[in-house]
DNA sequence: GGGAAGAAGGACGCGGCGTCACCTTCCGCC
DNA sequence: GGCGGAAGGTGACGCCGCGTCCTTCTTCCC
């Protein structure tokens, strides 16, 4: 029974469920069709690799909960472990420490966000189209973020922006770079690229926090503010 | 040895300054000239209050060095106590966590500089001259609050923006409610001052730190590029 | 089917955490 | 001056989270 109720608290842990996965493929009423023993045409990778990737995605699932629900100071990794029903030698072959799943956690987002941010890039050609469709896929992208993993958890603490991550510097090199490609096609004068692009995310950030405490959450609205900002405000910045 | 090795690791600690202070004054030459054995004329509070306030200078003092030199992760209760020399007890009595004693240190950095901008926000008299001295007032403080605390220490973690705490919610309402008179004063239409203060504080923020990281720190240059952005862009802002 | 490689497991020692019973120091009062 | 009570400093203690490391089990490959 103590074992049982232990099972229950897991969240879905790959080396269960590859079990019973496994048991079902061997015993169903398909399993004559995939005669093989161990067929070539099997394109899975071993169990080992889904098992380490599976594991990777529960630790990952397991401190998005925890830090929603505890916020990141309070967090602990062994908050983390215990909801992932892992062992604690487990998480350290995945992850050094809190930090590090956090940043892991930053990283996935911004690896989600990268082809929006992409596609603005691709379709825009100027400056204000591109700033446009960009600041809205943030606001868009981030309201979509609040909402799947912050489901019925009405008073919590908030989480702290990721300071560095190499994905989030991705983002940010390529914001830069679309910058000066739209700036260049529209014979804008050179300005400080580095200054613009770091008060640009500096506003979609405090901007998108604040779209996310008011109710409803406006991102047409928000977009609008931070995009006539920018705007109206390039023209007047000091030439290089 | 051990006990003044001890002694010399820690920062001046009132219980013994206090007793070099006392034997000092009441041994020196103008000992007869304070002649009363407890004068109402001393203005002093007693000893109690001064020690407590020594220590709590004393850990936000030790504090800093720590935050300053391990970063604010890295730190730990512990350290911070063990600079100060007090007993772990003694620390417990001013502040309950490593999180309260950041947003002391947090606390006291707004309140010296809400007076700078309290002076801005009486000198000025439109937006244009109170965005440029406050931009300027808030660079150059931030340039001196790092050098005079990160003296020698070249290569050292980066210490995160308090996110919230008493003062800071000041400085938010002080620029808020400045913005307001300014903005009224020019007859500017009405704007979304919730989200243009946030906007402003964000480039702030974020400009500053970019701006410390060159070389050498430009609080003019930066000042002038977030001045003209903002002044740029308020005017293309949606109107209320 | 057997052995090597690799992952999961979890007990362990370490150290930071916050508390509490004790003791020193200070202050007001006679 | 000295006494009593209170404020507050002290540090040992129990607790718990941390990261490690050795053991055990699983998977892979021959």
């Amino acid at each position: 029974m103590s074992a049982g109720a232990c099972r229950a608290e897991r969240n879905e842990v790959t080396f269960l469920t590859e079990r019973h996965d496994r048991s079902i493929s061997e015993s169903g009423p398909m399993s004559n069709i995939a005669y093989f023993p161990k067929p070539h045409i099997d394109q899975r990778p071993g169990k080992r690799e889904r098992t380490k990737t599976a594991n990777r995605q529960a630790i990952l699932d397991a401190a998005r909960e925890v830090f929603g629900e505890l916020g990141y100071d309070a967090a602990t990794v062994r908050d983390i472990i215990r909801r992932t029903g892992l062992a604690s030698g487990t998480f350290y072959n995945y992850y050094k420490s809190k930090e590090e799943v956090f940043e892991a956690l930053a990283d996935d987002g911004a690896r989600r966000f990268r082809p929006l941010l992409r596609a603005e890039s691709e379709k825009a050609v100027d400056f204000p189209s591109f700033l446009r469709g960009a600041m809205l896929a943030y606001f868009d992208f981030l309201a979509k973020e609040q909402e799947s993993w912050r489901i019925d958890r009405p008073s919590s603490e908030p989480i702290p922006h990721a300071r560095s991550s190499p994905e989030l510097a991705a983002v940010f090199d390529e914001v830069r770079e679309a910058f000066a490609r739209v700036l260049a096609h529209d014979n804008a004068p050179p300005v400080d690229l580095d200054y613009l692009t770091s008060a640009c995310i500096a506003i979609a950030r405090e901007l998108g926090d604040k779209m996310l405490e008011r109710r409803p959450v406006d991102t047409a609205g928000a977009a609008d503010f931070a995009v006539r900002l920018i705007l109206g405000g390039v023209p007047a910045l000091p030439k290089l």
